[in-house]
DNA sequence: GTGAATCAAATTGCCCGCAATTAAATTTGA
DNA sequence: TCAAATTTAATTGCGGGCAATTTGATTCAC
């Protein structure tokens, strides 16, 4: 005698397909992780007033001096909607400034005034913050970083 | 008669302080990552008409069928303010319920409706495509899934 | 040399993401 | 029991991101 159990269809859950779990995908910790770092970033940022992209900005400005708003954007593809205001705001705080290249009046060259020169001193420590907080291992973390770029690369 | 020709301090490009250098950091390829990843998923969502974190949100209630906000909130790491108005423009469109826990009227019950249960068919072949375009072998793809789950652990 | 094509930035409009606050329900503990 | 603390969503306000369009400058092709 053989006994059937039949389990009733549940539509609360419906068809749990293994592909379409958060868990087995890339794109969740990768996007959750993003969001967590910059989230990281936020209180070493906030004395600086300054947000993650801004940050990223003045980094760029930092190691290359002037550079324009196209240049800015491939390096951190970020497109000129993001840039515009982005920059429009770290001018009128006197952080950058904003001018047409005489030479081509197309592009607008960002450059650092003394103000947002100055920030840089205080910006030294963030990254080594920034490090003690993840806990990786120098090797961790260079695999890390090293497949993270191989992905930019692949989907850029 | 000696001429000294003094260069010019160049304020145009100060102290590039390799710490501070875009590349040699975490935090830039996986914020470029993250971004990058979600363009690669617009072409197939925009035929489901969902933006990224709206199939986020999806995937849970397929796996899971009914969530509280709470919940999605938690596996997100999303809060009320950025979940609120995304799954009102969901149940707008008729995807999603969304109704009061009578036992508990402080939370919100999220479900799937027929319309957003109809959507996982169309969803099913979105982690293929994605993988296919990634170019990465099981075992990359593992690993960096598994230092990413990691990463999202130590800092949330 | 001139009209067409291309390019760079700005603008518009929409949707996140999140800090901070508010409102309402529930839990707690004296 | 009932006031205080906690919990859950909603709301507000601001700064990204990004697609799509517009404006103006430059380059290209003929």
């Amino acid at each position: 005698m053989v006994t059937f159990i039949v389990t009733p269809l549940d539509m609360s859950k419906p068809t749990p397909n293994p592909l379409l779990q958060l868990e087995n995908q890339l794109c969740f910790p990768l996007y959750a992780a993003s969001r967590l770092f910059t989230k990281a970033y936020q209180p070493l940022l906030q004395e600086l007033e300054l947000t993650y992209p801004q940050y990223l900005v003045l980094l760029l400005l930092w190691e290359h001096g002037e550079l324009t708003v196209k240049e800015l954007g491939e390096r951190l593809l970020l497109d000129s909607g993001t840039l515009t205001p982005l920059l429009k705001r770290l001018e009128q705080r006197a952080l950058v400034s904003r001018r047409r290249d005489p030479r081509d009046e197309r592009s607008v060259v960002i450059g650092l005034l003394p103000a947002g020169q100055a920030l840089q001193e205080k910006a030294l420590c963030i990254p080594a913050a920034l490090q003690t907080r993840l806990q990786l291992s120098p090797e961790e973390f260079e695999a890390l970083r090293a497949q993270l770029k191989q992905l930019v690369a692949q989907l850029s």
